[in-house]
DNA sequence: AGATGATAATGCGCTGGCAAATTATATTCC
DNA sequence: GGAATATAATTTGCCAGCGCATTATCATCT
């Protein structure tokens, strides 16, 4: 059925010709290939993200961490860790967002080194535009039936990488 | 049967009792989960290359393609595009890898606009180092039975994406 | 209670890469 | 052949995020 050759199939031959006496391990092409997925559909969200008026993808996250989190409010290191950047990355982000007046820096009422992060209304409705969105291009880039197929193996992928987000 | 549900499962829960009517479409958490962990995979690749003296993988990518289109050497440009970089990204990544001794800028003798790319001996034995390096850590982090399980769905994937690199 | 060590957020300096402008060469069109 | 346009690499200016240091607060141990 397809057999069709994409780049990394190409690649690995080429190393396989060099190096004729390794095995050829089956892994390595197949995390390739993730990475290499994960940068084309990274800029496609990216171009997503700016259209609708935000600087990088990434603030994104933010967002729609922060969305899902309502009526609750999060903290900036939780947010940092689910968005996998770092607390001073997450300080920048927050500067972004908050000029932008898509969030809101509160006190945390019971500790005082901590803040709560809010999202406004602003936010919300971003956040619910830019996730239509998404979902739309998505459904352009990829047929239900290759998603159906990339579901099962990709989730045992992010479970075996120690997907921690949570 | 392993239904255990990660990251992206409990995102999309949550966005559907936000959104009871939005379609659950089944595009964009494959794609997400794509892009999170091809970025999982990246950071232990990432790893690998600066344990083996290299300051980013992105270098890793160049050498590599230096590697394997020997005894040719290649142009700048065309190292750009299949290492998904700018042209002045790869200028500065040729800067590195010529005064770490890994590459070499020799002219193109057909075009004097260009140049050609030459990897010295250091550079082969560093690619082929990490390269053994990157198969290892690929083994430890994935099993043959699910990288194969990956397999034809990441190649369809890649191709859809328009996979260029070639 | 006081001291000591953990944790939260931010400040600061650095760096890899992008976008746009620049320079040099090549190609095309009249 | 000469002008106009395209292409190759680099330069320049900029920015997002990392690592590390700093400040403020909390928690623990005696």
């Amino acid at each position: 059925m397809n057999d069709a050759v994409d780049h990394v199939d190409l690649l690995m031959t080429r190393w396989s010709e060099i190096h004729p006496t390794a095995e050829t391990a089956t892994s390595y092409p197949a995390l390739l290939r993730a990475v290499r997925a994960g940068q084309l559909v990274e800029a496609a969200f990216q171009g997503v993200a700016r259209a609708n008026g935000l600087t990088v993808r990434g603030d994104y996250d933010v967002l729609a961490a922060l969305r899902r989190a309502l009526p609750k409010s999060l903290r900036p290191s939780e947010l940092a860790r689910v968005s996998m950047v770092t607390n001073s990355g997450m300080t920048g982000r927050l500067d972004r967002l908050e000029s932008e007046g898509l969030i809101r820096r509160a006190p945390h009422p019971e500790d005082r080194r901590a803040l709560l992060i809010e999202i406004t209304l602003q936010g919300v409705e971003a956040v619910d535009r830019i996730f239509a969105d998404l979902a739309e291009v998505s459904g352009r880039l990829l047929d239900s039936e290759l998603a159906s197929s990339l579901e099962r193996p990709l989730r045992r992928l992010m479970l075996e990488l120690g997907d921690d987000g949570n």
